[in-house]
DNA sequence: GGGGCTCCTGTAAGCGCTTACATTTGCCGC
DNA sequence: GCGGCAAATGTAAGCGCTTACAGGAGCCCC
């Protein structure tokens, strides 16, 4: 029976072949169990049924398949022909558990609602989809009890990597994340605990550049909206104002800092605050570009104009930094290139892995900023 | 050996139980193989392991986990204690092989740059998580081709169900969507062809309103910047406005549209083009928030003043409306509505399928548009 | 005191792949 | 003309789960 069905097999791949396949022939040809006739779809094709259309062995069709080892083009051909008449989709889980790559990575994300992290979302997607590997979308949304959880969850669907672009993670975390069989890269974040490679925004050396431009516009007294408290980078983009301030030989007081929450309505009280303080800023530098803006609104409730009255920086350089009026000065967060890194590290690291590699020894880029200027900066009115 | 390895991996339970497992406990207990000695964590343990630690079958092991039917107390407590010596994680992959769910959805879109998507992304996103499933993101970034490419490798990791929220999506792999095993939704966007249900905003109406909206300020003469050609949105939304305008006794001709390609850029020039008409329409309808901050610059350039020469509208209320000034009115779609509705009903569908039962009846939902108003439109200057 | 329950638990058969190993086939060189 | 080797293919053993089915242990009731 088996070489008769297999010659049955083949001929109708011939047919198909010959005369392209016709609904009935591959009817005819797999014989498919069908639990549920009312509905169809339940029965995806195996690499079974497609061994048994092609009259070959299941071997063969995942090498076929996977491209492993070599196989006579005829056979190749019939294997082929079979999979597109039975619109065959190998099952990733089938290939996870024999041993291959889920080919699947997470993205841990702070707050997906903050437009940085959206256009790393849009970039690391891009640059996964290039390699082959899908993304799973795990928005943290400020919950640290919900970056464990799906961390766990991502543990769980064995994902090959894992990039972390989470402010609030914590070193227990990620030595959990150590033990568990999967790589890990950070990305706009650092954990100095552990040993992870990570790539971050050179936002010390960015701010510092924001606070030159406008110390040569004449502005000597920098206003400062930081953001949440614990952020590490907001420390380091202070400290970036206040470094360039004193190298243009200004006392640290000429930079005033506000804490925001980050978001357009933070900065809208924070400007409000600053505009409060004596001597006013003529400048304000912000924690990112919606701070800046909630910044603008302040400015036009106070009457104040941008940038004839107060020049404004925001930082990030996301989309709405163009589209608001006047346009936002910013340093731009390379996130493209970042994502690039960030995804081409990850799968090298995958790689080794399954090579069975030492790990690349864990380093930590620090990526140039770029000082954009548009029409939110100009002469101090002083 | 197997009795007294169960007695002492009972014991070493007891003891994580009364004195905080230790370490040295856990190797003791669970002797598992390592390959690569120099790496930590490429061991995940298994449920073979938890049910040696907890002296029981891995069948026990199985029912504690997914609770499938009564386990002892005392049991499930000893499989509970050693799923956490153990930091045990159950294999995504191998539950799927097995016949679980995936757990995963799939969210296709045209385009996650457009910040409508983006606010569907998160909106998606937060549902899914809600109800167990993950997202995988599957961005056609304009590309059918490369939205096909998405379909078939979502469904070669056999995610349970899609959501469609692509404009550009063909009936031809809609049909192919129906041939395999997966369940799908449509998320504004329909498919006249295809038996599938589907959740859109109701744009017609939401556009009449706001027709209605700038008539009842007194513009009489109407522009309307419309979207890609294609869209059926896009025609929608534009007769809309025009039976606003029949209905308050004008011409049809009082509707003055143009097309654009949707993005800041596009509204800009569309603007630029409807300016140049005569008689110049005094209110501008705009195919999305974007374009309406688009019109915003043309304005802006032209040296007309907003809301006091010309009004403008805008529609999705992404973020940004709010951010540009003067703040945009628009038509807002109820993004997490829809996204909600859209899960769903995607896992009432999945559910349906699982039982066996007959899935329930394809159904179009148009969701209701509300007009916001904010500072960008006002009385007309004539 | 034993039959027949109900409750728990164990045994083992897959799920659809990949891959190490075995086998077959065809050719080469001597 | 035959040993041996390379190339192509088949065979079958898992991967880590779920679950149908098969017991074993109490318990109730007659």
């Amino acid at each position: 029976m088996d070489a008769a069905a297999a010659t049955t097999a083949v001929d109708a791949v011939v047919d198909a072949l010959a005369a392209d396949a016709t609904a009935a022939a591959v009817a005819e040809a797999a014989p498919r169990r069908r639990a549920r006739p009312t509905r169809t779809g339940d029965h995806p094709a195996t690499i079974e049924s497609v061994a048994a259309l092609a009259g070959v062995s299941t071997a063969t069709v995942s090498r076929v398949l996977t491209g492993t080892t070599a196989v006579r083009p005829e056979t190749r051909t019939r294997v082929e022909a079979a999979v597109a008449t039975l619109a065959y989709v190998p099952s990733g889980p089938a290939r996870a558990l024999a041993g291959s790559p889920t080919w699947m990575l997470g993205l841990l994300m702070t707050d997906i609602t903050q437009p940085f992290y959206t256009e790393l979302a849009r970039a690391v997607e891009a640059e996964a989809l290039a390699r082959g590997y899908s993304l799973i979308l795990a928005n943290g949304a400020g919950d640290v009890a919900r970056e464990a959880a799906y961390l766990e969850q991502l543990a769980g669907r064995r994902v090959d990597g894992i990039l972390v672009a989470s402010r609030d993670i914590t070193d227990r975390h990620l030595d959990w994340l150590r033990s568990a069989p999967v790589e890990v890269v950070l990305v706009t974040c650092e954990a100095p605990g552990a040993p992870l490679a990570a790539i971050v925004s050179a936002s010390h050396s960015g701010e510092a550049a924001a606070a030159e431009h406008v110390l040569a516009l004449g502005h000597r007294v920098l206003g400062v909206i930081s953001g949440p408290a614990a952020s590490a980078s907001s420390q380091e983009r202070r400290e970036g104002a206040v470094s360039a301030a004193l190298a243009a030989g200004l006392p640290a007081s000429a930079v005033v800092a506000v804490p925001s929450s980050g978001d357009v309505a933070g900065g809208r009280s924070a400007a409000a605050a600053l505009l409060a303080r004596t001597p006013r800023p003529t400048a304000i530098l912000c924690y990112n570009d919606l701070v800046a803006v909630g910044a603008l609104h302040a400015l036009a409730d106070a009457g104040l104009s941008v940038p004839g009255d107060v020049s404004v920086v925001g930082f990030d350089d996301v989309p709405v930094a163009a589209m608001v009026s006047p346009a936002l000065t910013t340093v731009a967060q390379a996130v493209d290139d970042m994502a690039r890194w960030a995804v081409e590290r990850l799968a090298a690291q995958i790689e080794a892995r399954r090579a069975g590699d030492e790990a690349p020894a864990p380093e930590v880029v620090r990526h140039a900023c770029r000082l954009v200027v548009r029409a939110s900066t100009g002469p101090s009115p002083a």
